[in-house]
This record gives structure tokens, sequence and C-alpha cells, in this order.
DNA sequence: GGACTGGAATCATCA
DNA sequence: TCTGATGATTCCAGT
């Protein structure tokens, strides 16, 4: 077979293959999509959600309305998901769950193994602690091993060493990970944990595998391993943080409440419960593989005291669930905890915005912009940043490519009142950006730190929140959030899982802020910087391209590119590629590189004739430096446009910019940062034109481009961008343009079709509040926003889901969602969603996806009729 | 002494 | 089934 990156790269025409371990990517969703058939079904049953669409249209996220969104959405799909109770294992964990979630709804109980999946407990306990990855424990959980953990609220353990007195408290589904999971991971691994880890040494050793486990050292047991525990104790926390006064985030109260999140999440875990996975699960009677989403479904987005040095454990959090619990424990913590950070002016407590309920779930996808607002990423992170696995000590903050770290504003926001600025690590692949189960962010503390920060846990997904302040402009420098790796093995285990972590190296830094509005809604925005290689192997082999000096050119092509970016070689070769919708080849050819001009950090090459000459619309295509098999960059967008039309090269800032416009200009550097978004594997779906951010600049010009985001931009907007941070330019964020007619593949040409393409994420269906008009422009700042952001917008704005870079677009909801979303007025037009595929779909894949696509057409062109 | 880092050995999985 | 290649983890050592 082959690997997966080859597969993603593709080009083998033979590929096919299917998904090589399972794509990784694909994840349950993927699944479930597959099963469109089910996707559509849940699909016209949001119709309620159309509703609350428009009413949400504006993309806004309304916490008010408690479950508006999910509420009607919950439904249909909720009961099935009830089902889920049935199971034991979910039996289990809604045992544990606290009343809220229960009360949520029936939905919320379906999710709740999913949560359960991701552990929290991954959540590192303390931030450094973090490391610990609950996944572990989650499999081990679900192993059963784990019994002991789960009810006692201590389960969390290892979650939360840090967190240690609350931990107590919490039970946590995850813990099953408490058991123990893998013991190895954690606790024992990490040196740092708790003796009270042996207690919880338990056995988890459901995660046989990991190797570590023999080699760890730390491990408790051992070599046997793999029960161990967790420390969770509740005392250590090793932490990291000196502080343990537990900061009482703000919001916490408020965010007890969060519902509303349930509701999404529960609609997308319905979604996907009824999908054709789900359905097994049932009969199963197995949990079904917890969607990521399920994960979301918690609502709870707990935040975790930290402690100072503590984290709290997200299992914790996000575990117990009581109410009762979770509010005290984070009130008291946040209170103290707050001290650490220097920064002071700023008190956690403020932002109660979060209090709103309803939060979205993580992997919701939202818009960068709405309205007045924007929340873009000035600085982008550097491409590479090694993640340090639990093991290992941390490796420090992500950096901004030219040094320094990256930074996120809020533009657009005149309040005088602080917010918080969530930051998650999210995936990287075509799909829609969701949380990564694989890495989870870290926070960092020390002396180098200047942005203070204190961790939450959103189901099983460790969310660093970082106050936005107006007298910072509502700017945040990110030095505070590095990455830590959860051994794959762990993860897998885990019952909900169904990514792959081999090869899945590329993660998004996901930022996110809620602004509530007078009217008492919240809007959200998400931003979702370029896709960051967090493998040290990967990161030195392979060829990366940050920027290119051309994004279009005209069909005879000759034109001559300079791409800057690693590793490339000598003998680095770099290939245009076509596919079709179907992931199909259409065209492949080499284009000529200039050896003499070219550097390990460059490669001039020349633009090869496109195989049509006669083009009367831009066209798409992507192309990738190959170092050797294996060793290929991620894709770039490259767009060929009729020989009249004048080219615009360098724009790439165009695009975005006109998207992004909002944003900055883009400087008129030849290269665009673009990185690839994403590689996303362009599969069909993608098209090109998904690739928007990338393409910005082209597509702007003729077409309107997708909204994309100027993804590519990447670090390099940053940097430019950054220095224009300063302003706080309401501009209107232009919506994304979605609209824009993007350009279209050959293939696909009707925006629709793209539109419907993109679903990817069949499953999770999302609330078309989601996504916000406007969003779309997406991040335009900087970073290309990657594609993630979906922000990009097309898709992102369509598509709930998330944006990532891969984003896809939902297919049908999101349209609808589009249309009705479309606050801004501004049509939704467009929503096209687009979605990427990841390159290391398969041809599997492929197909799946172009069933997806093909039975989103159809129902598309059904609803367009009517 | 500890946090970062970079490099690389070792083991697992893939092809 | 064996083997080389590739990827994931764990260790080490230098700053």
């Amino acid at each position: 077979m082959k690997s997966a990156e080859e597969d993603a790269y593709g080009y083998t025409p033979n590929v096919s293959l299917s998904l090589p371990l399972g794509n990784p990517c694909l994840p349950s969703q993927y699944h479930s999509l597959q099963s469109s058939p089910t996707i559509s079904v849940s699909v016209s049953e949001p119709h309620s959600y159309d509703t609350q669409d428009d009413m949400r249209a504006a993309g806004y996220y309304s916490s008010s309305s408690v479950r508006p969104n999910g509420a009607p959405t919950l439904e249909s799909p909720r009961i099935e998901i009830t089902a889920y109770g049935q199971f034991p294992e979910d039996e289990v964990e809604e045992s544990n769950l606290p009343v809220a979630k229960r009360v949520n709804s029936i939905v919320t109980l379906t999710l709740p193994s999913a949560d359960g999946y991701r552990d929290p407990s991954c959540l590192s306990p303390a931030s450094s602690i973090s490391s610990r990855s609950c996944h572990s424990e989650a499999s081990s959980y679900e192993s059963g091993f784990s019994y002991n953990y789960d009810n006692s609220p201590q389960n969390s353990p290892w979650q939360s060493p840090s967190v240690s007195p609350k931990g107590s408290t919490l039970a946590l589904p995850g813990d099953g990970c408490t058991s123990g999971g893998s013991p190895r991971h954690s606790p024992s691994t990490s040196p740092r944990t708790s003796l009270t880890d042996d207690n919880w040494i338990g056995q988890r050793g459901s995660r046989p595998n990991s190797p570590c486990g023999a080699k760890r050292k730390y491990s408790f047991n051992g070599s046997g391993a793999p029960h161990k525990h967790f420390p969770y104790s509740p005392n250590h926390s090793p932490g990291p943080s000196p502080q343990i006064s537990p900061r009482i985030s703000v919001t916490e109260e408020t965010w007890l409440p969060n519902t509303n999140q349930y509701t999404n999440s529960a609609i997308l875990a319905a979604i996907n419960a009824l999908t054709t996975d789900g359905v097994a699960d049932l009969g199963e009677g197995i949990p079904m593989k917890a969607r990521k989403t399920s994960q979301e479904h918690n609502p709870s987005v707990s935040l975790k005291v930290e402690p100072g040095g503590e984290e709290l454990s997200p299992g914790e959090l996000c575990l117990d669930d009581h109410p009762s619990n979770r509010l005290p424990l984070k009130k008291e913590g946040y209170c103290g905890g707050f001290l650490d950070v220097p920064q002071q002016p700023y008190s956690w407590s403020k932002p109660k915005q979060y209090v709103s309920p309803s939060l979205p779930a993580l992997d919701w996808q939202l818009p960068s912009s709405s309205g007045p607002y924007s929340l873009q990423i000035e600085v982008q992170p550097k491409s590479h940043h090694r993640a340090h696995y639990e093991t290992e000590g941390s490796r420090g903050a992500v950096k901004a490519l030219a040094g320094g770290h990256p930074i996120v504003q809020l533009h657009g926001y005149m309040e005088s009142e602080p917010l918080t600025l969530q930051l998650f690590i999210g995936t990287a692949d075509d799909r829609l950006l969701r949380p990564h189960a694989f890495y989870q962010v870290h926070r960092i503390t020390g002396k180098t730190v200047s942005t203070p920060s204190h961790e939450a846990l959103h189901n099983n997904t460790k969310v660093l929140e970082i106050p936005l302040l107006p007298e910072n402009n509502m700017r945040a420098m990110i030095d505070c959030a590095g990455i830590l790796k959860l051994r794959n093995s762990d993860i897998e285990l885990r019952k909900g899982e169904t990514d792959i972590g081999r090869k899945n190296t590329r993660v998004r830094m996901v930022f996110r802020v809620h602004i509530n509005q007078p009217t008492g809604r919240t809007v959200s925005l998400q931003a979702a910087s370029n896709p960051i290689e967090c493998s040290q192997r990967s990161a030195q082999e392979l060829p990366l391209v940050d920027k290119q000096s051309l994004e279009t050119c005209p069909a005879p092509g000759g034109e001559r590119m300079l791409l800057d970016g690693h590793n490339f070689q000598h003998d680095s070769k770099v290939v245009f590629v076509e596919k079709a919708q179907d992931g199909h080849h259409l065209w492949e050819t080499e284009a000529k590189v200039d050896r003499d001009a070219s550097k390990s950090n460059s490669l001039l090459v020349e633009i090869p004739p496109y195989r049509n000459q006669r083009l009367s619309t831009p066209v798409h295509v992507n192309f990738y430096v190959c170092n050797g098999k294996r060793k290929r960059s991620q894709y770039q967008r490259f767009t060929y446009v009729p020989a009249s039309v004048p080219t615009i090269k360098t724009e790439p800032h165009d695009d975005y910019d006109a998207p992004l416009v909002c944003s900055q200009p883009g400087p008129g550097l030849s290269l665009h940062p673009k990185q690839y978004f994403p590689p996303q594997v362009m599969t069909p779906m993608m098209t090109p034109d998904l690739r928007p951010c990338v393409v910005g600049g082209a597509y702007s010009v003729s077409q309107p481009r997708l909204a994309t985001k100027p993804s590519s931009l990447p670090s390099s907007s940053s940097p430019s961008t950054s220095p224009k941070l300063h302003d706080l330019s309401p501009s209107p964020f232009p919506k994304c343009l979605p609209a824009a007619p993007a350009v279209q593949h050959p293939g696909q040409q009707s925006p629709i079709s793209h539109v419907s393409i993109i679903q990817e994420t069949p499953g999770r269906y999302q609330p078309p509040n989601l996504y916000p008009p406007s969003s779309c422009s997406s991040s335009p700042t900087s970073q290309p926003s990657t594609p993630t952001d979906a922000p990009f917008s097309p898709t992102h704005c369509m598509t709930p889901g998330s944006t990532s870079p891969g984003a896809q677009q939902h297919p049908k909801v999101p349209e609808r969602g589009r249309a009705s979303l479309q606050e801004d007025g501004s049509p939704p037009t467009l929503a096209v969603s687009i979605k990427q595929e990841p390159q290391e779909l398969d041809q599997m894949y492929l197909d799946d996806v172009n069933e997806i696509i093909r039975n989103d057409l159809s129902s598309i062109s059904v609803h367009s009729h009517a």
C-alpha cells in the first residue's frame, strides 16, 4: 500500500489506495460521510436548523439561545444518539457525567462517549504535565480496565495531576483513562507524575502497543507497564506552574451552562450516530466511535483552573460534570489562580462572555470575521515546531517564522471589556478543522513567557485561554503555547477515535474568541494558523514550500516562479498536477527547475505549459516539491489563467486580500506565503479552488475568490501583517466572498457543486450559525488562515466545519446554512465549501468523498429546484 | 538545576 | 516471511 503520504500526494495514479491506515484523516466523520445517505437525512431534519440558521445566520453563534441551535437539531438526531447511552460504555459515562450534561438532553448523552474518547486526560494535567495523555486512559477506559477510576473522581487522575485538588472531585469519564489506559504514558512516564500515580496505577494496560512501555524509564510498573496509571494524583501536580493558585477562569460558571455546545456537538454527534458508524456501533453495543465531534459535545468546556502549576485536569473538568462540582471548583481556582500571570490587569474573570452557555463546539467551523469583527493571526507560527512527548520535557512555545511568537489580534472590537482568546491545536488536513486527536496545546510558563494563560478542557481537548485586552488593542502574543504529542497508540485505542496518528503530524493553532453582543448573542470567531509540522523527521526531511512568487500564470506557462521553503535538494522536482473532482489525475507534469539558481531554501522553476492552452476560465492546479518517494511537500496551489488575462502574480495577497481584505493588505511580496495550506490534498473535492487560501491572489483577481484565505500566507503574511496589528480596523470584513465563484476547477464548475462537494463532514452538521457569513474571509490576516480557518472563506463560511483548511464544506447543510446564514447579508453565497483532502487520503477516501459529493450534488440540485 | 533544543538510537509499521 | 524504508518514541547531550 502506499503510504499515506503517497496517497495523499498521490500522484501516483494508481494510487488509489485505500486509505492506508485508515486514514487518519478520515475521521469518523468521514465514515459517516460515507454513509452519506444518512447524512442527508439528518440534514433534512435540520430544517429546523435552517431556521435556526437563519436566525443565526449572522454567523453569530448565539449563545443566548441556548439551545437554539442545538436544540432543534438535537432532536432528531439525538434520539438516536440516545441510543448510545444504551451501550454499556455509554452508560458508564453517563453516570459519570454530571448532571448537567445529562440534563442537556439526550443529546448530550450521546456524546459523552465520544467525549470520553478524547480523553481529557490527555490534557495534561498540568500544563506541563499536560502531556500526559489522557487518551490513553481513555483507551484504557474503554477497555474497562479502569473501573476503578471511573467512579472515582480521580479518574482523571492523571489528567490533572496538577489539578489535584479538584481532581478528586471529578471523575470523569475519562477516567477511564485513568485507569489506565496507557499506563505508560503518562503518568508514569512523566516523571513528574506524582507519586500518586502509583495509586492510580491501575492497569491500563491497554496500550500494549506502545513501545514505549518498554522504553520508558519512568514507568512505575516498569515494563509491565501497561498498567500504569496515571498519576492523577491529586496532588501532585507536577506542577510546573508554580502558581498554584488556580485561576479561575472567568467563565467557568458560564461555561457550565454551555449547553449549547452540546447542542451543536450533539447535533453533530447525532448525525454521526446516524451515520453508518453509529449504527454499527449501536449494534454492537459498543459505543460508536465517538467521533471527535462527540467530544465537543460536551459542552463543558471546562475551564481549568489552573493552578499555577497545575492545570487541571481536563478530565476532571469535563468529566465531572456535575455542574455543581464544576462550578465551585473552577471558581475557586480561578480566583486564586490568576495571580500567576503577571499581566495583570486582566482578570480572567471578566470574560463573562464565555458565559454564554452555548459556545460552539471545537469542531465547529467558525468564520474568522463577522460584521465588524475579525480575528486575525497577525504573525503566523513557524511551519515547523517539534512537539514534545509526555516523556520529554517541553520543547518550548511555538515560535514565529521571523522569530518571536505568533500574534493574534481581534479587529473591530471597540468595547472596553477584555475578552478571552481560546487556543487549541487543530487538524491541518483537508478535512474540516477540528481538534487534533494526537496533539494538544501545552501551556508554557516561565520567565520568558509574557502572556498569561490558563488551560481549560473542552471535551478532552485542551484549550489555552489567553486574555485579549483593549489596552493591547485586543492583540495577544502567543508565547505561552507549546505543542504536546500524544502517543498514537494511546489515542488510537480510544474508542471513539477514528483518526490515525501515523503521519498525521501536521497541526494548526486554532484561535477563537467569543464576543457577546448586546442582543444577547455571542459572536464566535475562529482563525487557524498555517499548518505546523510537528514531526522531527518530517521537518528535517520533507520539502516545505513557504512561499511562491507566482500564484497564477497564463496557460502557456514559461514564467519563472521562485519557491521559498526548506529542505530543497539539488535534485528536487517540482510537479504540477491537476486532479478531477473524483481524485483522478487529469494532468501531471514536471516543471523545469533551474538547478543553478536553486538552494536548499529556494527553488527557481519554470512554469510548465498547461495542458489546455485555450482556457476560458482560470484553472486551479497544484504542484509540489518532491525529494524522492515519500518526500513530497504539500500541495501548493497554482492557477492557470487564460492567456489573455493579465496575470497577477503575487497576489496571493490579493486573494485573500480581497476577502481577507480586511485584514491586511498583503504584502506585496512576490512570494506568497501561502503555504500550502494544507496540503490538503486536493482531492478532487477540493479542487484547487479550495485551496483557496492559497489561491488567494489569483482568485481574487479574476475571480472572486473564494474567499479563500490567504491561508497561504503563512507566516509571511503574518509578519507583514503584524505591524498592522495595531490597527484595529474594524473593517468590515469582508466577507469572504466566498462566493466567489471561486474558481472552479474545471471540474467543478458550479460553485454549487463546490459546495456540495465539500462536505466532508457529513457527519457533522453544523448549525449554520456558526458560520457567519462573513467569515469567509476568515482569517484574513495572516495567515492564511489557512484553510483552516476556514474560513476561508468559502468554505468556512459555509462550512461549518471547520475551516480548516482542509476544511471542507459540508454539503448540504452548509449550503443551507450558507444561504441563510450569511448574515451579513452577504449572501451566503457561496459558501462554497470546499473540502480539501488530506494528503493522506487514499483513494478510498477519495472514492468515499466522491460518493458523498455525488450525493450532495444530487441533493443540492434537489434543493435548488425546490 | 532546569528548560530548551537538536540529534539520534531504537523500535514499530509499512511496502 | 524477510528486509529495507519510513515513521514514532525515547534518550542523550549541549546550550
